[in-house]
This record gives C-alpha cells, sequence and structure tokens, in this order.
DNA sequence: TATAAAATAGTAATGATTCCTATTTTTAAA
DNA sequence: TTTAAAAATAGGAATCATTACTATTTTATA
C-alpha cells in the first residue's frame, strides 16, 4: 500500500514531535483539533498506528491502561510515576549491554526491548515528603 | 480491611503457581471453572486485582491489550513473542545494574521495573525458516 | 482532466475490565 | 455452637479505549 500524503497525518506526526511528554491519541486529538477542527478521533489512532507500524513513532504501553506515544524512535527507557502518571525519558548507558545479555541467554530472536521504571517524580515525591511532614 | 479466606482465591493463586506461561484473566477463570463450575470471571478479576495489589503475584503488561499475571513475584525480565503471542521469563545479571543506573540518572524515587524483550521465540523461528526456505 | 488508490469523518461495534447489588461465606466473639 | 458483622461472591450492567465499517473526499499519477 503506498502512503499518501494527508494534512491530517502531517498535523499528528508534528505535534507529537513538539512534545516530550509521551501523550496519549486523545490528548493528540484534542490538541491537533485546535488547528483542525473537524479531525475524528478514528483518524488520529489509525494514523497514530500507521506511524508506529512504519518505525516513525513508538508506541509505549506503559501499564495505565492507555496507549501512549513517543516521536522519538531511537533506544531509551521511560519513568511512569505511579502517583500523577507522567511519563518522562530516561536515557540509561547499560541498555546495548541488557539486550546484549539478553540474546546470550534467550533461545529465539530477540528484537526489541521495552523497559519501564516505577515510582514517584520529584514533583509528587516532594509533596508526600510534605504530607508526612504534615502527619508528624 | 482484613482479608478473609475463599475458597475461589485459593484456586485462582494455586493454580497461578502451578503454571509457568503467565495467562490472562480469562486463561485462569476458564481453568479454574473446571474445578468450580460457577465461579465467575468478575472474581477472577477481582482476586488477581487483590493479590497483586498485596504483592502476591504480579501483573504484566506485555502491549497485546490484556493483562498476563505471574505467581513469581522475584525481579526478573519477560519475552514476549511477536508471533505467538507466548511470554516467557528470562532471568539476568544486569538487572541490578541497571536499577542502580537508573537511580543514579534519575532526579525522584524509582521502585520498580519492568522489562520486557519482543522478538521470535524458538517455535516461531523455525517456522519462519522453513518458511523462507519454501519460498526460496 | 480522469481515474484509481488511499484517506477521512462519523458512527457503530468490540472486548477487556470494572462496577453494582442482593446473597452467601467467613471469622471471631459471645 | 449460635450470632453477627465484615468480607466475598455470582451475575449482570456499565465503562471506556480502541478498532471496524462505509459513504464520501482527497491525493497522486497517467
Amino acid at each position: 500500500m503506498a502512503v499518501k500524503y494527508s494534512r491530517q497525518r502531517q498535523l499528528i506526526h508534528s505535534f507529537l514531535m513538539s512534545r516530550k511528554d509521551h501523550p496519549t491519541a486523545d490528548v493528540v486529538y484534542q490538541n491537533v483539533r485546535q488547528e483542525y477542527p473537524n479531525i475524528s478521533l478514528g483518524t488520529v489512532y489509525r494514523n497514530l498506528t500507521l506511524l508506529a507500524d512504519r518505525g516513525e513513532i513508538q508506541r509505549l504501553q506503559v501499564g495505565d491502561g492507555v496507549d501512549h506515544f513517543d516521536a522519538d524512535t531511537s533506544r531509551h527507557c521511560h519513568f511512569v510515576c505511579s502517583d500523577c502518571g507522567c511519563v518522562t525519558d530516561l536515557q540509561l548507558g547499560c541498555m546495548e549491554d541488557m539486550l546484549a545479555d539478553a540474546r546470550k541467554n534467550f533461545d529465539g530472536r530477540i528484537e526489541r526491548q521495552a523497559t519501564y521504571f516505577y515510582g514517584l517524580c520529584r514533583d509528587c515525591l516532594g509533596r508526600s515528603v510534605d504530607i508526612s511532614e504534615q502527619d508528624a
């Protein structure tokens, strides 16, 4: 299937590239709609899937029940805050080692790795310290 | 809330412990039903969630849209076959290093890590070789 | 231009999971 | 061993992210 240019797809892709917070399909929809009011949610989903299938973006399944999308396709990890749900990039030096280690230990072909870290982001950590001080 | 023993929960937990393939809620339901025919799917979901919240089992979100469950709560990775969808354990030596590395590079609190590898399992890799030989 | 392929908008359908509620089970105390 | 309160259950309804469907529009090419 030859891909044909569409304004909608271009807007979706460039919006995603402008953000570092890995938005969900619905967030993409709400934002692109500002500029292109009658785009449909289905179009957003279809194009995010198409871009991900073509390797132009990454789909993240961080475990909150909603898919997130990342325009940065380089190999990196993600952190997910258990409190506010924010998703941020985390670049680690040991990722290549890990992939090599996995390939050595596995009988089959390993193509891709996804690593998520969970905990409290700086802001939520600060808030939780405030609360525990209040309690004390 | 004090937890009270129920036969259903015990069956769910022991079924999960008997399996190494990280079944979904529905697979747990279909199997436990053999022994306890009028258990409900809602009960399976509620108990899997309760056990996971209490840290007695692990919930895996491998990215196929369905949650999987693992009775082994030790720190380990998982491999997911992109073809047949099977989920298997993968024990790597470098996991502690990775967590330490992440903690060093992140401003916040990291509590937990989930790593998934994707590719073709041994069986599916074998099949795909057969097919490419047929084509040639 | 004409035409075929691809994409869209809008809406319906799907499917995993959670929620609701009347009833039953469990547990601990009398 | 009864009793009573808390917890859990069965069964079904509701939710909600995502995908599927279809008539129409857009894109790209000859």
